[in-house]
Formats: C-alpha cells, structure tokens, sequence
DNA sequence: TTACAATGCGTTATAATGACACAATGATAA
DNA sequence: TTATCATTGTGTCATTATAACGCATTGTAA
C-alpha cells in the first residue's frame, strides 16, 4: 500500500478501527551519558516533533494500546508501562495541521475522525536507552532521544505532557523502586545514583543515598568490580528481581 | 419534554453533543456519622446503582465536566475535584442493559452511541455530607449515600473504580491535607482524627495525631468550646485556609 | 460530692535522617 | 618505582521524627 492510500484510508477509515476522540501517549523515559531523554518523532504532517502516541482499538484496553504502540515505535516488550494523567484541552485538535498536510501530498478530505478534537491519556515508561532502537513510522521523518532539558518545539500540548510525566516520576521516586529498565543488568552504585540525582535534578549525598537504597533490598551486590577504570573501582550491582517487583506495588519507603 | 422523548434523543442524538466512547464518573465521598460513604444513584435503565457519571461534550474540558456533572447530580459547586484514574475495561459496554430499558419503555433503537464501549476518566471530590442536597436526575430513581464498607451491588465495574479511588484517596494521605470539603467549617480535634481514621480504616494514636496535625499549620485553634458534651468538652479548630492551600501542592509531610 | 470518660499537654525510647570523617583503591603522573 | 589524588566503601554522630505511654484537667452524670 503506497503512503498515499495508507494516509487515505487511516483519515476515512480508521474511526471504523479505533475509538474516536481518545488517544494514547507514551512518554518514553531513557537514561544516557549521564542525562535524562525522552523519545520523541518527527512528525512528517507537522514538521515538528511529538510523542509517540497512537489510538485504542475498539475492543482494547487503554493500556494495552499503550503497550502495542509502544511496540510499534520501538520495538520494545515487557516494559513497565503505567498510565498518570488525562490531558482534555478543548483545544486539543491537529485539524488544521492534518488538513495542510493532506494538501501538500495532494489528498482532498473533507471530514475525518482524525479532525475532531482529541482527549489522550497519557503513558509512561523508563526504557534501557541501550536497548532502544528508535524506528521511525511511517507518518513519521525521525524517531530520537532528546535531552528533558532541550526540547525542540513540540505539538499541541506535549511539551506541557512531559513536564507533568517528569513531576510524576519525581513524586513517585520515593515510593517506587526505579531504574530496572533504565539501566544496564549491572551498574555500580554511582550510576544509580546518577539517575536518581538526574531525575530529582539535584545532589545526593553518596553515603546516605547507599544506606537508604540497600536498606530497601532490591539490589544484589554482585562479587564483580568495574574494570579499567581512574581511580577505585566501584563495586557493580543487579536489582534483586523478587524484592524489585514487590516494591513496585508495596513501596520503598525512604526519604531522598 | 417527555422522559420518553428525552431518552429516545438522547440516544438518538447524543453524539452531536458529547464526545462519544468517552465517559467520567465521580466518586463523590462524605463522611457522616463515622463513617465514610459514597454518593450513589439508582439508575432506572439498569434497575442497579452506579456512580454519577456523565459525559463530556464536544468542547468541554474533562475536568469541567466532571465539575459539571457533579453540579447537576448534587448541587454542589467550588469542589475540589481531581481525576485519579483511566477505566478502559473492552467489556465497559451497557449496550444489553439499555437495550433490555428501551424495550421496557416502548422505544425502538437498533444502534446508538450509547451501545458502544465507553473508557471512563474517574474523578474523586470529597464534600461535605451536610450540605448534600442528593437529587436524583432523569434517569435515575433515587440518590443516596452508601457506606464504603456496606456497597449494594453496582453497575459495570463501579465497585471496583470506587475501590480504587479509596486506594488513591489513602496513599494521598499523608501528602495532602484533607477535611476542608469533609467537615463542617469549626471541628473538634477527635472529629477531624476520627475522619482520618475512617479513612485509613485503622486506629491512631490520639496524641500523636494531634502533635502532627498541629506541626502541619494547617489549623486554627479557636477560642470556643463545644457545649453540651459529656466529660471534658473539646476546643474548636478550623482550617487555616492559606496555608491549608498552600499544602495542597506543597504537601504536608508526615506519616500517620 | 464523687466517679468517670474524654481531652490537653506532656515524657521517653527507638528509629530515621542529614552531615561529615577516614581508610582503601588503583590508574596516573613524577 | 613511588607519590599523588580522585573516587569508593564503611562508619560515626548530632538532630529530627516517630511510636508508645503518663498524668492532670474538665464537666457531666451518678
């Protein structure tokens, strides 16, 4: 199916597949270099770039669209997705957007489920940065990491979008174990504590961070030390899976 | 017009005024008696109780329809109402309960809006129970409190968005205040405890309570005396509203 | 007048937190 | 080869928060 009729048919047709008016986001949290990203598309009908979103099928649960439109923009599976706001701006509509679009590649619709305004529930989830590989779509030019802190001008309201996402996360730190899919199977405890820093936006002191993260038991200390490394050598750790996946719902329980 | 009239149009031509598939529903709690309840209406079309919902019309926030719709089931304005939670169930479908209703009142309707699947945004006030005027709207024969512990059988899966609005109301509690919208505007100190407790469902320490309580500013010791108790009568307190404001983005901080 | 149940205002022991000290390590520079 | 030094591992101490509990006060009811 060429782009054309592929475009075509999602515009006419696609409200027969999907639930109109209701769309999912997905904020895509990766750890790199010491710095927080988000993942975002370059939206070829907008030429600018926005979240990797998509609609819920007819017989769908919300986060199971989440779960499958992730999956489809980054090949990603068994990710701990977890839904934190509905964002329902009456304003919340690409009508125009799509409607210059569909002119510049020559497609003449008059009316779409794709023109109404848009209620989107949004999603997050904290990837290994490593293990993504940003695919772009086909509705879209470019699929890449960015910096929290430098984000290019964005659609509607997702700049708005993951700022919330970004205040969710930090008021869940303290109640939530965190970095199983941001960071590598095993990681020294300065790297964790570089996320947990990046991520609050501020300074830990090293030891009291270590008495309380231990205290928690979601990590193993592995009998293995980093190698080749300027000065001492940090031990490295994994997460105790068990105690991890307890914490999830039972919460850590310490004060950073 | 007709009730008949009105629910034919409803289902005939709710789509032009409503957003379609999307849903909110309020969990309206108060607290009476000691104990906590919740506001339920009986709704005609399914002979069972379920939450006062609505839906969000074309250009509406979803914030402003839940405020809305709380309006129009309660007559209460200027609460603080907050969404807590996505329900989006595939089996969210009331298609056989209203089909089995039309029947019942003589109206012929092969396909509505109102057969779809509905995704529906949950949103939590906490009012107080006093100044409740329950009035039971159209579609619906009576509106009354129920005890959280003591729930008649629900519609669809509203037991469980009510139980998960208590969760969310629970880990809420030690980070923002509460009572405001719960009690009357002068309280005593057991009053105001014996909320807490009902709410967390466990017995506190009553000192204790009191010294935190007090540490967070967010009360006004009042000169007055309750009147006409037995034993030794307790003082009055009521809210210090700017700073019972301030708490509710900056949070209280302790741990009951 | 006294008993009593509830309130107001405390104390003490324990645990959690924040701030900081010091020895150990191992690549790098002299 | 040896000294340097940034970084890590472990521990201490003062402060604060929390849990558990004591006791005097109050005002109605027996």
């Amino acid at each position: 199916m060429s782009f054309k009729t592929e475009i075509t048919n999602h515009f006419l047709h696609g409200h027969k597949k999907y639930l109109p008016s209701i769309s999912v986001d997905c904020i895509i949290f990766g750890f790199h270099q010491n710095e927080l990203k988000v993942l975002l598309l370059h939206a070829k009908y907008a030429g600018l770039w926005a979240l990797p979103g998509g609609f819920i099928k007819k017989d769908e649960h919300a986060d199971a669209a989440a779960e499958r439109i992730l999956h489809e923009r980054t090949q990603l599976k068994n990710i701990y997705l977890q839904q934190f706001h509905v964002f329902s701006e009456p304003s919340r509509s690409t009508k125009k957007i799509y409607q210059a679009f569909l002119k510049t590649i020559d497609v003449a619709i008059s009316s779409s489920w794709m023109f109404d305004r848009f209620i989107t529930i949004g999603y997050t989830a904290l990837v290994d940065f490593s293990k993504v590989i940003p695919v772009a779509d086909s509705l879209s030019a470019a699929c890449q990491w960015h910096n929290i802190h430098t984000l290019p001008p964005l659609l509607l309201d997702h700049k708005q979008i993951i700022e919330k996402a970004l205040l969710n996360l930090r008021t869940n730190l303290n109640y939530q174990p965190i970095g199983y899919n941001l960071l590598p199977k095993k990681f020294t405890m300065p790297e964790l504590q570089k996320l947990y820093e990046t991520i609050l936006d501020k300074k830990l002191d090293r030891r009291n961070f270590q008495r309380k993260i231990t205290g928690t038991n979601i990590l193993k200390k592995l009998h293995e030390i980093k190698k080749g490394v300027a000065h001492k050598a940090p031990n490295y750790y994994s997460f105790d899976i068990k105690n991890y996946t307890k914490a999830l719902t039972t919460g850590v329980g310490f004060e950073l």
